[in-house]
DNA sequence: TTCCAGGGGTAGA
DNA sequence: TCTACCCATGGA
């Protein structure tokens, strides 16, 4: 890890780090790889291939976030450039590395699930070369949140809610400084986002305010979420533990209101256990086109055709899903 | 207007 | 454990 940091004439200071990840490791397929690159705060500029977010260090404390790779596989670093106020403090540093490697996953092991695609033919074999990454959150609350939020909705809606949770009740940055670096920003992401709100403030949002994110049903779902993890009622960060059993993790997953077999499976993807299929209109759709003739299946049928793929069958789905279903079988 | 989405909660069997 | 019904919202 290392820094460097430079004025700008607005008072905002750009500090770049850089960082890390185990190859193989494709940081394009990584960052665009299931929709959370588009997600607020995340925005995805593909013609740069960088990540950019807005991130919450600490009570009034907010910075943007440039992530981009180097291109290598087999000996990959990440860049990353934060623009803030003031000194970005040692405390502050690490945590922007920590937000970035836990949204990269940078310490997950997948070379099981790479090997296993090396062996399963021509269509995996691909993804072998650092793919399987699913971006994530820096918090278990956001990634939560965002998932109650693809529940029953089409994909548009997901986004325009999240959108709206960021703009109400997130904390903003702070402003967008002159030097022509910053203007490139400027001109290629449009309006910086807040930062995703915390659990203590969408806890307290007004009816009105919710009301007015258009979260329909899930309102309470999401506000009740936001005061367990305020209160301290529920403490989702030790579901991450590697130590805890996948089956005792998805049940207390499901005993969140708002969260079901569908959503379970998602956020024990998002915590690195891929046993479980997020069974959807996508998962259904796609699997009756490619593997049943356009005949829909019943979903038990369904799940079996992943079954070789033991407990990473998440990703052998994601996968097959990523290829599209034209390639002959 | 009707259907349904990257479903889930609840009641009743 | 299974089924039926209901749940806001918005796009097609």
């Amino acid at each position: 890890m290392s820094g460097r940091r430079r004025e700008t004439t607005s008072g905002t200071t750009q500090t770049t780090l850089t960082t890390s990840a185990t190859p193989p490791f494709d940081f394009a397929g990584t960052a665009y790889s299931n929709g959370w690159a588009v997600l607020a705060p995340n925005r995805w500029e593909s013609d740069h291939c960088t990540l950019r977010r807005t991130e919450r260090l600490g009570p009034g404390r907010v910075v943007y976030l440039a992530v981009t790779g180097d291109g290598s596989v087999r000996s990959p670093r990440i860049r990353i450039e934060v623009s803030h106020e003031g000194d970005l403090q040692a405390s502050e540093r690490a945590a922007v590395r920590s937000a970035v490697r836990r949204m990269f996953r940078l310490d997950e092991d997948l070379a099981p699930f790479h090997a296993l695609c090396r062996t399963a033919g021509s269509r995996w074999e691909p993804a072998s070369r650092g793919l399987g990454r699913l971006l994530r959150s820096p918090t278990l609350f956001e990634d939560a949140v965002k998932t109650i939020c693809t529940t029953n909705v089409q994909w548009g809606g997901t986004k325009a809610m999240v959108r709206r949770l960021v703009e109400y009740l997130g904390e903003p940055g702070p402003p967008a400084g002159s030097t022509a670096e910053t203007e490139t920003r400027i001109s290629v992401s449009g309006q910086d986002p807040n930062a995703f709100p915390t659990p203590e403030a969408i806890a307290a949002a007004s009816g009105k305010t919710l009301e007015a994110a258009r979260l329909g049903y899930r309102a309470p779902f999401i506000r009740e979420l936001a005061e367990r993890v305020a209160s301290g009622d529920l403490d989702l960060e030790v579901l991450r533990r590697p130590e805890l059993v996948t089956e005792d993790v998805r049940r207390r997953f499901l005993a969140i209101k708002g969260v079901g077999a569908y959503a379970a499976a998602t956020l024990l993807m998002l915590v690195g256990r891929y046993d479980h299929l997020a069974v959807d209109s996508v998962y259904r759709a796609f699997v009756t086109e490619r593997y049943f003739g356009g005949e829909s299946p019943q979903d038990r049928e369904a799940e079996r055709i992943y079954d070789e793929w033991g407990k990473w069958k998440y990703l052998g789905f994601w996968y097959d899903l990523w290829q599209g279903p034209e390639e002959d079988l």
